[in-house]
DNA sequence: CGCCGAAGTTAGCTTCGGCTAACTTCTCGG
DNA sequence: CCGAGAAGTTAGCCGAAGCTAACTTCGGCG
């Protein structure tokens, strides 16, 4: 059942692939170049080795999409980065923002034992510390139908689900604001307000677009939990 | 203070040559090689490297030196790897032998922040789990006066102090034997047996060369801790 | 003394995963 | 319908760190 491990460029790569598209649309090489700080030609030749090991088909110029293999090989990746950002913080109390990074490192260096004992010791957790739900050990990963902060229309009530990763700076930004996941939030004054547990905060929602929230039909208003 | 950190290779080049002369000694080409598992040629390559980078000097044909800089960025990587092994023994209950190849990995990837998180977590231990002295944050390593059980006259009495690593079988073999940080032990019929802790033990003290002790003055028997 | 073998080094190749420069191919606006 | 610019690819290079093959050097023994 475990296969040998890829390079670490290589589980970056699939995991932007899917971090992109979900691994169900196809990817363009420019916006996976960019996501992963290298230059176009770069990616274009990775993704030609991992066609050739079949990890990904290249259809139309550009496009790439996970094969059933590689949605495999990411979730994998996906789910150790995201038991390590919930054991860093945890376990080990590290600040929500850094764990990011440091996991990012980790995820290509733990093995297996070291990753199922972590897990094993937070009580098999099913979200990671920014709320995405975290792949079991058969790399089944929970959907949910959220939507971003963004698209919120004023007026509506919803709960912070989700506060996307990959930014430091924009996490530390969504704590100071209140905006972690299970708080409540509301759009005032047509998007350019919010108000997140109670408190008003004077910031046009598309300064969160990383936000993932579940619209409430009610439009009551709750303190955060 | 924090410089920024070297390659795997090179980490692993300081430690080795640490490891093979307590950074005091000239070291050789063959022995540093056959203890990276790499050629000859591989390592008078990366000596030649690490000398235009001053972490080693190289003297006469074939010998090389750590530097003061190398010695300080041997026993740092020396550091991470022994609290990055008690962690995972005590936090994360992996065995005792798998803990070093574990650790092995883990020691190139872990940032300062984790591993001081994880070195407070445990209390800032002086000793990892074979018993080995932690170099503190400055690299300051403890220094203690032992020999090897080979080197133990039959019927001395000796308590165990540090079980080497490097070597999973071995490590194994000693932990079934009883041979932990802290048993007592004394060698029975000119070294073809022991007792441990009490126990007798059909094997040469020469099969345990990896094992060093702090011989007793008295002669007195005692139970392992 | 001379020569053999061990130890070390040099030279040159390989893979990995980047990079730039230059070319091709699409798409879209005028 | 054509041409500009965006997107992608090709070609060729780089550095890290390994490798083998072949050369040098040295130490010791017959």
């Amino acid at each position: 059942m475990t296969t040998a491990r890829l390079t670490r460029s290589r589980e970056d790569y699939l995991k932007a692939l899917f971090a992109l598209e979900g691994g169900t649309r196809a990817v363009h090489v420019t916006p996976l170049a960019k996501r992963l700080r290298v230059t176009a030609p770069s990616a274009t030749n990775m993704l030609a080795r991992l066609a050739r090991e079949g990890l990904v088909t290249r259809a139309a110029r550009g496009e790439a999409r996970l094969t059933a293999l590689g949605l495999r090989r990411a979730l994998q990746t996906l789910r150790r980065h995201r038991v390590l950002e919930t054991y860093l913080v945890q376990a080990l109390g590290l600040d929500w923002a850094a764990a990011h990074d440091e996991a990012e490192v980790l995820e290509h260096a733990v093995s297996d034992a070291v990753l199922d004992a972590m897990d094993c010791q937070l009580g098999r957790p099913h979200e990671d510390p920014h709320g995405h739900p975290i792949p079991d050990r058969r790399g089944r990963l929970a959907q949910r139908a959220l939507v971003t902060l963004t698209a919120l229309p004023a007026g509506a009530v919803a709960v912070v689900r989700e506060v996307g990763d990959g930014d430091r700076a924009f996490m530390t930004r969504c704590r100071r604001a209140g905006l972690v996941p299970g708080a409540h939030v509301r759009v005032l004054e047509g998007g350019a307000a919010l108000e997140v547990g109670g408190r008003r905060l004077a910031a046009a929602a598309a300064r969160f677009s990383g936000v993932r929230v579940e619209p409430l039909a009610s439009v009551t208003r709750r303190r955060r939990a």
